[in-house]
DNA sequence: GTTAAGTCCGACCATTTAAGTCTTATTTAA
DNA sequence: TTAAATAAGACTTAAATGGTCGGACTTAAC
Protein backbone atom coordinates (compact mmCIF):
# COMPACT_ATOMS: atom_id res chain seq x y z
CA UNK A 1 0.00 0.00 0.00
CA UNK A 2 0.95 3.12 -1.16
CA UNK A 3 4.47 1.85 -2.28
CA UNK A 4 6.39 3.52 -5.43
CA UNK A 5 6.29 0.60 -8.13
CA UNK A 6 10.01 -0.71 -9.36
CA UNK A 7 9.05 0.81 -12.57
CA UNK A 8 9.41 4.42 -11.01
CA UNK A 9 12.07 3.40 -8.96
CA UNK A 10 14.07 2.43 -11.89
CA UNK A 11 13.10 5.18 -13.75
CA UNK A 12 14.06 7.63 -10.95
CA UNK A 13 17.71 6.32 -10.85
CA UNK A 14 17.52 5.59 -14.82
CA UNK A 15 17.29 9.64 -15.39
CA UNK A 16 19.49 10.32 -12.81
CA UNK A 17 22.43 8.29 -14.72
CA UNK A 18 21.83 10.00 -18.08
CA UNK A 19 21.83 13.27 -16.27
CA UNK A 20 25.32 11.98 -14.67
CA UNK A 21 26.59 11.35 -18.11
CA UNK A 22 25.77 13.59 -20.34
CA UNK A 23 29.14 12.99 -22.62
CA UNK A 24 29.14 12.81 -26.54
CA UNK A 25 28.60 8.74 -25.92
CA UNK A 26 24.65 8.33 -24.90
CA UNK A 27 24.39 5.88 -22.19
CA UNK A 28 22.68 2.50 -23.41
CA UNK A 29 19.78 0.55 -21.55
CA UNK A 30 22.56 -2.32 -21.09
CA UNK A 31 25.15 0.15 -19.88
CA UNK A 32 22.20 1.48 -16.72
CA UNK A 33 21.40 -2.34 -16.34
CA UNK A 34 24.75 -3.31 -15.59
CA UNK A 35 25.88 -0.12 -13.43
CA UNK A 36 23.07 -0.63 -11.19
CA UNK A 37 22.51 -4.24 -11.52
CA UNK A 38 18.51 -3.98 -12.24
CA UNK A 39 16.86 -6.28 -15.04
CA UNK A 40 17.96 -5.05 -18.88
CA UNK A 41 14.67 -6.01 -20.13
CA UNK A 42 12.86 -3.66 -17.69
CA UNK A 43 15.09 -0.20 -17.62
CA UNK A 44 14.66 -0.97 -21.65
CA UNK A 45 11.32 -0.55 -21.45
CA UNK A 46 11.30 2.35 -19.07
CA UNK A 47 14.17 4.25 -21.06
CA UNK A 48 11.23 3.45 -24.14
CA UNK A 49 8.63 5.19 -21.44
CA UNK A 50 10.70 8.16 -21.41
CA UNK A 51 11.48 8.79 -25.15
CA UNK A 52 7.98 8.40 -25.57
CA UNK A 53 7.24 11.12 -22.89
CA UNK A 54 9.49 13.44 -24.15
CA UNK A 55 11.47 13.28 -21.20
CA UNK A 56 14.53 11.35 -23.09
CA UNK A 57 15.49 11.64 -26.81
CA UNK A 58 16.31 7.67 -28.12
CA UNK A 59 19.14 7.05 -30.90
CA UNK A 60 19.14 3.94 -32.30
CA UNK A 61 21.49 1.67 -34.15
CA UNK A 62 25.30 0.80 -33.13
CA UNK A 63 26.44 3.37 -30.41
CA UNK A 64 22.41 4.41 -30.21
CA UNK A 65 21.42 5.05 -26.38
CA UNK A 66 19.66 7.79 -24.85
CA UNK A 67 20.19 11.34 -23.14
CA UNK A 68 17.91 13.41 -21.44
CA UNK A 69 15.91 15.62 -23.05
CA UNK A 70 15.77 19.08 -20.77
CA UNK A 71 17.64 19.98 -18.39
CA UNK A 72 17.28 17.96 -14.93
CA UNK A 73 15.79 21.23 -13.09
CA UNK A 74 13.09 20.91 -15.91
CA UNK A 75 12.32 18.09 -15.46
CA UNK A 76 10.08 17.34 -12.35
CA UNK A 77 9.48 13.74 -10.80
CA UNK A 78 5.89 13.44 -11.51
CA UNK A 79 6.90 13.74 -15.27
CA UNK A 80 8.86 10.52 -14.95
CA UNK A 81 6.36 8.67 -12.78
CA UNK A 82 3.63 9.46 -15.57
CA UNK A 83 6.13 7.88 -17.48
CA UNK A 84 6.05 4.66 -16.58
CA UNK A 85 2.82 4.71 -14.54
CA UNK A 86 -0.49 4.92 -16.14
CA UNK A 87 -2.52 4.88 -12.95
CA UNK A 88 -0.48 6.08 -9.86
CA UNK A 89 -4.19 7.61 -8.28
CA UNK A 90 -4.88 6.76 -4.35
CA UNK A 91 -8.18 5.16 -5.43
CA UNK A 92 -9.66 3.59 -8.25
CA UNK A 93 -11.90 6.35 -8.66
CA UNK A 94 -9.59 8.66 -9.64
CA UNK A 95 -7.60 6.84 -12.58
CA UNK A 96 -8.12 7.39 -15.73
CA UNK A 97 -11.05 5.63 -17.01
CA UNK A 98 -12.46 5.24 -13.59
CA UNK A 99 -15.57 6.94 -12.51
CA UNK A 100 -17.62 7.25 -9.63
CA UNK A 101 -20.12 5.37 -11.51
CA UNK A 102 -18.23 2.06 -11.48
CA UNK A 103 -17.47 2.24 -7.97
CA UNK A 104 -19.77 0.24 -5.49
CA UNK A 105 -19.76 2.41 -2.92
CA UNK A 106 -20.89 5.37 -4.73
CA UNK A 107 -24.07 6.36 -2.77
CA UNK A 108 -22.33 5.42 0.46
CA UNK A 109 -18.51 7.07 -0.41
CA UNK A 110 -17.92 9.66 2.47
CA UNK A 111 -13.79 9.76 1.08
CA UNK A 112 -13.40 10.51 -2.55
CA UNK A 113 -13.56 14.35 -1.98
CA UNK A 114 -10.72 14.30 0.80
CA UNK A 115 -9.27 11.75 -0.92
CA UNK A 116 -8.80 13.87 -4.14
CA UNK A 117 -7.46 16.80 -1.88
CA UNK A 118 -4.63 14.36 -0.35
CA UNK A 119 -3.90 12.80 -3.94
CA UNK A 120 -3.34 17.30 -5.55
CA UNK A 121 -0.98 17.32 -2.53
CA UNK A 122 0.49 14.03 -3.27
CA UNK A 123 0.75 14.76 -6.81
CA UNK A 124 1.76 18.74 -5.93
CA UNK A 125 4.97 17.32 -4.15
CA UNK A 126 6.20 15.14 -6.98
CA UNK A 127 5.42 17.95 -9.62
CA UNK A 128 7.69 20.25 -7.10
CA UNK A 129 10.71 18.07 -7.11
CA UNK A 130 13.25 18.29 -10.03
CA UNK A 131 15.28 15.85 -11.19
CA UNK A 132 18.34 17.91 -10.15
CA UNK A 133 17.20 18.18 -6.67
CA UNK A 134 17.45 14.18 -6.12
CA UNK A 135 20.89 14.07 -8.27
CA UNK B 1 0.94 1.86 -7.49
CA UNK B 2 0.76 4.56 -4.73
CA UNK B 3 -2.56 3.26 -4.28
CA UNK B 4 -4.28 2.96 -1.25
CA UNK B 5 -5.48 -0.38 0.07
CA UNK B 6 -9.39 -1.27 0.30
CA UNK B 7 -8.40 -2.04 3.46
CA UNK B 8 -7.45 1.94 4.47
CA UNK B 9 -10.76 2.52 2.67
CA UNK B 10 -12.65 1.01 5.10
CA UNK B 11 -11.22 1.72 7.79
CA UNK B 12 -11.64 5.75 7.03
CA UNK B 13 -15.20 4.76 6.01
CA UNK B 14 -16.08 2.61 9.42
CA UNK B 15 -14.55 5.84 11.82
CA UNK B 16 -16.52 7.94 10.09
CA UNK B 17 -19.23 6.06 11.09
CA UNK B 18 -18.37 5.13 13.90
CA UNK B 19 -17.92 9.42 14.52
CA UNK B 20 -21.50 9.61 13.02
CA UNK B 21 -23.52 7.29 15.11
CA UNK B 22 -21.99 7.83 18.65
CA UNK B 23 -25.53 7.49 20.25
CA UNK B 24 -25.70 5.07 23.58
CA UNK B 25 -26.11 2.13 20.72
CA UNK B 26 -23.14 0.82 19.61
CA UNK B 27 -22.39 0.48 15.57
CA UNK B 28 -21.58 -2.84 14.65
CA UNK B 29 -19.62 -4.81 12.24
CA UNK B 30 -22.78 -5.78 10.58
CA UNK B 31 -24.31 -2.38 10.94
CA UNK B 32 -20.99 -0.49 9.13
CA UNK B 33 -20.76 -3.25 6.12
CA UNK B 34 -24.36 -3.29 5.11
CA UNK B 35 -24.57 0.49 5.15
CA UNK B 36 -21.55 0.74 2.86
CA UNK B 37 -21.94 -2.28 0.81
CA UNK B 38 -18.65 -3.59 2.03
CA UNK B 39 -17.68 -6.97 3.04
CA UNK B 40 -18.97 -7.55 6.30
CA UNK B 41 -15.67 -10.23 7.37
CA UNK B 42 -13.52 -7.41 6.01
CA UNK B 43 -14.89 -4.72 7.96
CA UNK B 44 -15.16 -6.79 10.86
CA UNK B 45 -11.17 -7.58 10.86
CA UNK B 46 -10.62 -3.64 10.62
CA UNK B 47 -12.81 -2.58 13.49
CA UNK B 48 -10.73 -5.10 15.46
CA UNK B 49 -7.38 -3.37 14.29
CA UNK B 50 -8.80 0.07 15.01
CA UNK B 51 -9.76 -1.53 18.45
CA UNK B 52 -6.49 -3.08 19.07
CA UNK B 53 -4.82 0.57 18.27
CA UNK B 54 -6.93 2.01 20.60
CA UNK B 55 -8.74 4.14 18.20
CA UNK B 56 -11.90 2.63 19.23
CA UNK B 57 -13.11 0.20 21.80
CA UNK B 58 -15.19 -2.82 21.16
CA UNK B 59 -17.94 -4.10 23.70
CA UNK B 60 -18.30 -8.22 23.03
CA UNK B 61 -21.84 -9.95 23.15
CA UNK B 62 -25.49 -8.92 22.13
CA UNK B 63 -26.08 -5.10 22.07
CA UNK B 64 -22.31 -5.25 21.41
CA UNK B 65 -20.20 -2.77 19.22
CA UNK B 66 -17.92 -0.59 18.53
CA UNK B 67 -17.22 3.14 19.61
CA UNK B 68 -14.42 6.11 19.29
CA UNK B 69 -11.93 5.89 21.57
CA UNK B 70 -10.78 9.22 21.41
CA UNK B 71 -12.42 12.51 19.84
CA UNK B 72 -12.23 12.81 15.85
CA UNK B 73 -10.24 15.92 16.13
CA UNK B 74 -7.89 13.59 18.09
CA UNK B 75 -7.54 10.98 15.36
CA UNK B 76 -4.75 11.61 12.85
CA UNK B 77 -5.59 9.83 9.58
CA UNK B 78 -1.72 8.19 9.99
CA UNK B 79 -3.51 6.62 13.08
CA UNK B 80 -5.58 4.48 10.98
CA UNK B 81 -3.71 3.46 8.24
CA UNK B 82 -1.13 2.55 10.69
CA UNK B 83 -3.63 0.17 12.94
CA UNK B 84 -4.47 -1.35 9.68
CA UNK B 85 -1.62 -1.41 7.32
CA UNK B 86 2.14 -2.41 8.83
CA UNK B 87 3.74 -1.63 5.48
CA UNK B 88 3.13 1.75 3.96
CA UNK B 89 6.29 3.39 3.03
CA UNK B 90 7.42 3.86 -0.51
CA UNK B 91 9.89 1.70 -0.47
CA UNK B 92 10.70 -2.08 0.51
CA UNK B 93 14.02 -0.61 2.29
CA UNK B 94 11.83 2.38 4.46
CA UNK B 95 9.57 -0.96 5.56
CA UNK B 96 9.82 -2.17 9.38
CA UNK B 97 12.15 -4.94 9.50
CA UNK B 98 13.47 -3.92 6.15
CA UNK B 99 16.84 -2.25 6.20
CA UNK B 100 19.47 -1.44 3.32
CA UNK B 101 20.79 -4.70 3.27
CA UNK B 102 18.57 -6.42 1.98
CA UNK B 103 18.62 -3.90 -0.74
CA UNK B 104 20.55 -5.62 -3.89
CA UNK B 105 20.98 -1.57 -5.48
CA UNK B 106 22.95 -0.36 -1.89
CA UNK B 107 26.11 0.13 -2.92
CA UNK B 108 24.06 1.87 -6.26
CA UNK B 109 20.94 3.15 -5.13
CA UNK B 110 20.85 7.42 -5.57
CA UNK B 111 17.26 7.41 -4.72
CA UNK B 112 16.82 6.45 -1.14
CA UNK B 113 17.56 9.85 0.81
CA UNK B 114 15.23 11.89 -1.62
CA UNK B 115 12.49 9.53 -1.02
CA UNK B 116 13.05 9.14 2.24
CA UNK B 117 12.54 12.55 2.58
CA UNK B 118 8.93 12.42 -0.34
CA UNK B 119 7.88 9.94 2.81
CA UNK B 120 8.10 12.11 5.39
CA UNK B 121 6.09 14.68 3.77
CA UNK B 122 3.66 11.91 3.32
CA UNK B 123 3.43 10.83 6.71
CA UNK B 124 3.10 14.27 7.57
CA UNK B 125 0.27 14.77 5.29
CA UNK B 126 -2.06 12.18 7.01
CA UNK B 127 -0.57 12.96 10.34
CA UNK B 128 -1.59 16.66 10.07
CA UNK B 129 -5.11 15.53 8.65
CA UNK B 130 -7.87 14.29 11.26
CA UNK B 131 -11.01 12.38 11.24
CA UNK B 132 -13.08 15.29 11.53
CA UNK B 133 -11.38 17.31 8.68
CA UNK B 134 -12.93 14.11 6.46
CA UNK B 135 -16.37 13.81 8.08
C1' DG C 1 26.40 -4.95 -48.17
C1' DT C 2 27.12 -7.40 -44.03
C1' DT C 3 27.51 -7.46 -39.31
C1' DA C 4 26.95 -6.26 -34.65
C1' DA C 5 25.17 -3.12 -31.37
C1' DG C 6 21.60 -0.88 -30.35
C1' DT C 7 16.36 0.48 -29.80
C1' DC C 8 11.33 -1.00 -30.25
C1' DC C 9 7.37 -3.53 -28.87
C1' DG C 10 3.94 -6.83 -27.81
C1' DA C 11 2.95 -11.07 -25.65
C1' DC C 12 3.85 -13.97 -22.08
C1' DC C 13 4.93 -16.09 -17.40
C1' DA C 14 5.84 -16.17 -12.40
C1' DT C 15 5.54 -14.33 -8.10
C1' DT C 16 3.73 -11.58 -4.74
C1' DT C 17 0.29 -8.94 -2.66
C1' DA C 18 -4.36 -7.69 -1.83
C1' DA C 19 -9.04 -8.91 -1.15
C1' DG C 20 -12.28 -11.71 0.43
C1' DT C 21 -14.13 -16.12 2.70
C1' DC C 22 -14.61 -19.82 6.10
C1' DT C 23 -14.54 -21.71 10.51
C1' DT C 24 -14.42 -21.92 15.25
C1' DA C 25 -14.06 -19.87 19.74
C1' DT C 26 -15.40 -16.53 23.11
C1' DT C 27 -18.27 -13.01 25.31
C1' DT C 28 -22.54 -11.25 27.20
C1' DA C 29 -27.44 -9.13 27.46
C1' DA C 30 -31.82 -10.73 27.65
C1' DT D 1 -29.88 -21.03 27.69
C1' DT D 2 -29.86 -18.69 23.61
C1' DA D 3 -28.85 -15.40 20.18
C1' DA D 4 -26.11 -11.57 18.90
C1' DA D 5 -22.09 -9.92 18.89
C1' DT D 6 -16.62 -9.66 18.79
C1' DA D 7 -11.88 -12.31 18.14
C1' DA D 8 -8.79 -14.57 15.41
C1' DG D 9 -6.36 -17.46 12.27
C1' DA D 10 -6.31 -20.29 8.20
C1' DC D 11 -7.59 -20.56 3.70
C1' DT D 12 -8.87 -19.26 -1.21
C1' DT D 13 -9.22 -16.35 -4.99
C1' DA D 14 -8.19 -12.37 -7.79
C1' DA D 15 -5.34 -8.85 -9.43
C1' DA D 16 -1.19 -6.33 -9.86
C1' DT D 17 3.64 -6.36 -10.27
C1' DG D 18 8.01 -7.68 -11.78
C1' DG D 19 10.42 -9.87 -14.97
C1' DT D 20 11.26 -12.58 -19.44
C1' DC D 21 11.19 -13.92 -24.35
C1' DG D 22 11.25 -13.44 -29.19
C1' DG D 23 11.37 -11.09 -33.15
C1' DA D 24 11.48 -6.68 -35.91
C1' DC D 25 13.66 -2.53 -37.01
C1' DT D 26 17.72 0.92 -37.24
C1' DT D 27 22.34 2.34 -38.07
C1' DA D 28 27.57 2.98 -37.52
C1' DA D 29 31.55 0.75 -38.78
C1' DC D 30 34.12 -2.36 -41.38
Amino acid sequence: MLKLSKKAEYAFMAAIYLAAHSGNQYPTAKEIADNYNIPFQLVAKILQNLAKNNIAISFQGVRGGYKLNKLPEDISLIDIIKAVEKNYKLTECMQEGGNTESCTLVDCCKIRDPLVEIQRKIDDMFRQTSLKQIL
